[in-house]
DNA sequence: TTAATACTTCATTATATACTTAAGTGTCGA
DNA sequence: TCGACACTTAAGTATATAATGAAGTATTAA
């Protein structure tokens, strides 16, 4: 157990690897290129350590024509990188973080979809006009929800096709409710970045809700984030 | 802040250092030649890796006469210890590696409270009774919970005033839920330990719940651990 | 006082693995 | 269909650092 332990933990302490992981925790997929700039070195030496990560299934992998796109392969990871980071020395968390958590708690994105208390809301939303309804372990969207979808550009069939779950609900830290992930919820998310609803905060994971977003989640999920 | 990262993780990651840090899971300090005897190398080498562990401020050092004795200088260590160790791959899998690890899923301490099945289940025996409740980040205890726990001799408000958090919340690899970190959790096993409800395996993190400790667990926590 | 124990320090060696150079796939657009 | 691009694979080199050997400091017990 030991050593599975040590290669797990040598696996993260990496220089080039601890720089893939860290720029992962925006919640974004990244390609080899994009990861290669970001840790400063070449794609040929960016390829051989993600295939390590892969391979100790601490990342996936996701093909999309010549781009390959990488992510974390599960929502431990993210935890576990979080849970080293607080060992930084002069990290003086209970001031600092503090403060940094209020912004992170209202609304965030967790792994690749919404998460704090708007990605909440914005599920309760969406159940409440029965977009979708819970079943068993995951979400199911309805007739009505379907067409809802469609009408931001989302297609339910093609998500539905992809490996990934494809909705289903992520247990909140701070709310301690669920909050819609899979590839439906990550869609969303990405629906909103891209039509301004959202931004991202530089090197963090909190989002900003813009006042055009404000305006477009009382119309569309009719409710109130502010 | 990546590179610091990166430090941290390489400095769990040797697999002497990795050993050193799992042995101490077990919540006891323990002096170089031990940690040699345990990790199968010389004096030299764990002298020199204990030496890079206390440096990093992953490790507390005391000397006493001869003997040095080494642990962890914060709780927040074996926390993340046990997140990386939640990554190891197939953790939920394999018949074979299920009936080895059953014990110690079972009952096992984490640093210096109780962890797996029967961890997870006291704390959320403790919940039910709303003896503790969750706010935010920890956990906070009733006014019922103070009487209750003043009745097996633990007082809350001596706890409350030491330096280490007082009741925080620890995910559980083996049951994907929290159990009951902090001093707390700390002093709640201790009592356990001191009342023989349970009993420390040599050499690993095993507990072994007492037939007494079964009765009292139903009794207290009004939880069945069989 | 002496010898043994517990542990550390320093200089040297050994080795694992990250990186480089070179040569490939497969995909896309002109 | 060609060339540029995104990325991977394979073989060889370089380097960081873990392990060793030798020597040294406290501490205890005889």
């Amino acid at each position: 157990m030991e050593n599975e332990f040590s290669e797990i933990a040598s696996m993260i302490g990496d220089p080039v690897r601890a720089k893939i992981l860290w720029a992962l925790l925006d919640g974004r997929a990244y390609t080899a290129t994009e990861l290669a700039v970001y840790a400063d070195t070449t794609p040929q030496n960016i390829s051989m350590h993600l295939n390590k990560l892969v391979n100790a299934d601490l990342l996936s992998v996701e093909s999309q024509g010549r781009h390959r796109y990488y992510n974390y392969s599960r929502a431990d990871v993210p935890y576990a990188i979080e849970a080293i980071a607080s060992l930084i020395p002069g990290n003086n968390l209970t001031e600092r973080k503090l403060v940094e958590d209020k912004p992170v708690r209202y609304c965030r994105s967790c792994y690749d979809h919404l998460a704090g208390k708007v990605g909440v809301l914005l599920t309760d939303g969406l159940l409440k006009q029965q977009f979708i309804y819970k079943k068993e372990n995951s979400f199911e969207v309805s007739g009505e929800g379907e067409a809802w979808f469609n009408s931001l550009g989302i297609d339910i069939n093609l998500l539905k096709k992809q490996k990934r779950s494809f909705a289903r609900p992520c247990l909140d830290w701070s709310e301690r409710k669920h909050h819609l992930a899979g590839s439906l919820g990550a869609a969303l998310l990405n629906r909103m970045i891209v039509d301004g609803w959202v931004r991202k905060e530089k090197d963090s994971r909190t989002m900003i809700v813009t006042r055009k977003g404000e305006q477009a989640f009382f119309d569309h999920f009719k409710i109130d984030v502010r």
